[in-house]
DNA sequence: ACCTGAACACCGTTCAAGT
DNA sequence: ACCTGAACACCGTTCAAGT
């Protein structure tokens, strides 16, 4: 289900010369800076080092958010992809589980994208899109696996997403490394208790 | 190696009449400026609204999360004794769920508070030891569950005080009420998959 | 012993002037 | 069409001066 043809994406419109090099150089230096000093780091920072005026990061990002919606953007469509590749895996529980993995790891990729991702949920913007888009990717293997009866049915797709979302949000802030975050899913998923 | 003796522990020293009252009206309006904006409230604010200059705030609460810890320590307080009556409850399972939803309870308290609790964590400061009381609180009900065979081995008492903590975090940050903080613990103990 | 608030540092955001 | 950077606002934190 990916229609290709009506992508509201934003096409990239045509941008001056130095207006696409200034922006390739700020989103280069912004994912050196949100990978040293997390989604907070300074703006300012990130234009000098760019060598860019602070007003032109304005321009091209005018938000914080858009800055982490573009650098996330690729990830976001992997999201998808892996979810249509699951879509019609032997296991719809395993399928759900290996995509929700994915998304742990992915709200990990730098301190505070967690909280970002979680915080621009609600709200209007680009990056608000891309997480929603993000729960529709999920929300196709969760209805499948709780449909063929493996998921129990009072939880929900935002249930899910929600609980991968904080993993990531507690495995970035304790200092678990990240396979402690896959730990913490399966915990989620399987509970807490005793299998006997 | 728990020295109750040596308890570096704040005794609250004796303090001028004014200091004391100045104290006392800083964490007046400090509680309703977490209330009103969460953790991250102006201090400058806090101090201008208790009529005492910023200096005083900072003379009484040298950080933000001293603050925090002088507005939460009832509470954790509260934790603890409520271990203590679970302790001998007769589902040691179910007695750990109790004190795990009051801990999700706690740490939904005012916005910012389980992000403050889970940084202070691995600190050093007054909040980092409340973490850390909160953490053995929950420790003992914890290891009587699994002694007894109702947890899985290759849980820690981190794991599910972390759990909590972001499952605090995340029904704070989406506009879930309570009662969501309740199912999604709930969830995270029994696992997503349907009983059958 | 305690309080005050000016001073400093740092950051986000806007906008008039420039090319 | 795009860039620049000064200007403004806001906040945290320290510290010299005061009582």
């Amino acid at each position: 289900m990916d229609s290709t043809t009506t992508r509201p994406d934003q096409e990239p419109r045509p941008l001056r010369a130095d207006a696409r090099r200034n922006r390739a150089r700020l989103l280069d230096e912004a994912r050196v800076a949100f990978g040293e000093r997390g989604t907070e780091a300074s703006l300012d920072e990130i234009a000098r080092r760019a060598g860019v005026g602070i007003g032109t990061l304005y321009r091209h990002f005018p938000t914080r958010d858009d800055l982490v919606e573009s650098l996330i953007s690729g990830e976001v469509q992997r999201l998808g992809t892996l979810s249509a590749s699951l879509a019609e895996a032997d296991d719809p529980f395993d399928a759900l589980r290996t995509w929700l993995q994915a998304l742990v790891r992915h709200a990990c990729a730098f301190r505070g994208l967690a909280e970002s991702l979680v915080t621009a949920a609600g709200g209007e913007g680009r990056l608000a899109m891309a997480c929603h888009d993000t729960e529709s990717a999920g929300q196709v293997l969760f209805e499948r696996a709780q449909r063929s009866g493996h998921v129990r049915p009072d939880a929900s797709t935002q249930d899910v997403v929600d609980l991968a979302c904080s993993i990531a949000w507690i495995t970035e802030r304790s200092e678990r490394d990240l396979g402690e975050g896959d730990r913490l899913l399966d915990l989620a998923l399987d509970g807490l208790r005793a299998q006997q």
